[in-house]
DNA sequence: GATACGTGGGA
DNA sequence: TTCCCAAGTAT
């Protein structure tokens, strides 16, 4: 066996013996669990998806039962985590290993990353978790040690810079059994090596790490260029008829793709009254939303593809955008 | 290479 | 309040 870096052995051992080994997602490991806990984690806190995994795991516990669900079904799982793209995504997955792999999770990181949204991390994170192969990973747990005990300036997300964090995973995850490096990385990043005060007096490789040594921590990794967040205006419809309300399917892609909201456009109403308004901040711009109550006998035009009158009793049952649900439900505490 | 894509938590 | 960030990917 090749010699392996003090450094990855120190990591591995670190992670034996104060890494996390009690997720959902660790017990009983499958590719299959590996494959969702992974999409749903990009970008997304651990303590948030945990709910989600459960229920997903009693809902879809297999491919071929995820393969067959409806996009709806999916969808009204995964409503409010966000990033819907996901949802339909390893939906198309599961579709795509049965149809194109027997139903059977390929083992190599090509063949992985020809996944519907699996990209470079999750192909690595697969294969390191779920077959214990050699399968590096870098995402911002990864860049954030990396950039600290490296001393790797620039901006994260620059191709540069980006390059230099998957050359220094590719050098130090061992060629096998790379599934406790993978792990120690993530748990590093994630419960020693932390944005704001790291505990560094706890850290394995404190003594190997330039940002310790040189007193530069907090300057790593470097900030990016932070952006004016556009503020964007939405008029969305307030149709009922029998206790029931109109719902519009988003399309995809585009904001809140496949989840069901109020029908959208472009103006304000004619001949309409003013419900509510309501404000919601999205990573890349805000948005300022007016519901606009059309009067009784007025149908709104042209709406009636993709639509739906749904009980209000019932809105638990489809998936819609957090703020458009919290709306909602704020005018029917008013009611 | 730049941008779109959600939401909640923490400082 | 506002900003950054969290197990990134697709276009």
């Amino acid at each position: 066996m090749a010699q392996q870096s003090k450094l990855t052995d120190t990591i591995m051992q670190w992670q034996q013996s104060q890494g996390r080994h009690n997720l959902p997602w660790q017990q009983t490991i499958t590719p299959y669990k590996v494959h969702v806990s992974e999409i749903m984690l990009q970008q997304t806190q651990v303590a948030t998806v945990i709910p989600y995994f459960q229920r997903w795991m009693a809902l879809f516990p297999d491919l071929e039962t995820l393969a067959a669900a409806s996009e709806d079904e999916v969808m009204t799982l995964w409503q409010g985590l966000g990033y819907y793209t996901r949802a339909r995504n390893l939906r198309k997955a599961a579709q795509y290993l049965n149809e194109q792999h027997q139903g059977q999770y390929p083992d190599d990181l090509k063949a992985l990353e020809a996944i519907p949204g699996v990209g470079r991390y999750t192909a690595g994170a697969i294969r390191s978790f779920a077959f214990n192969s050699y399968g590096p990973i870098v995402d911002g747990n990864v860049k954030r040690l990396f950039a600290r005990l490296f001393g790797i300036y620039g901006e994260p997300n620059k191709s540069s810079v980006n390059k230099e964090f998957w050359q220094q995973a590719e050098r130090l995850t061992p060629p096998d059994n790379s599934k406790a490096f993978a792990q120690g990385v993530l748990d590093l990043g994630a419960t020693v090596c932390k944005r704001h005060n790291p505990l560094c007096t706890e850290c394995p490789v404190q003594a190997d790490c330039f940002a310790f040594e040189h007193d530069c921590i907090e300057h790593l990794p470097s900030a990016k260029k932070s952006k004016v967040k556009p503020v964007k205006d939405a008029h969305f419809l307030w149709h009922t008829q029998d206790n029931k309300l109109l719902f519009k399917k988003r399309p995809s892609p585009g904001i809140w793709g496949g989840l069901w909201c109020l029908p959208e456009q472009q103006e304000a109403p004619e001949n309409a009254s003013l419900l509510g308004q309501f404000t919601h901040q999205f990573s890349h711009y805000s948005l300022q939303a007016s519901v606009w109550q059309l009067n009784n006998v007025q149908q709104p035009a042209g709406l009636y593809q993709n639509t739906r009158l749904q009980p209000i009793s019932e809105l638990q049952q489809i998936g819609l955008p957090t703020p458009v649900r919290r709306f909602i439900e704020d005018i029917q505490t008013l009611v």
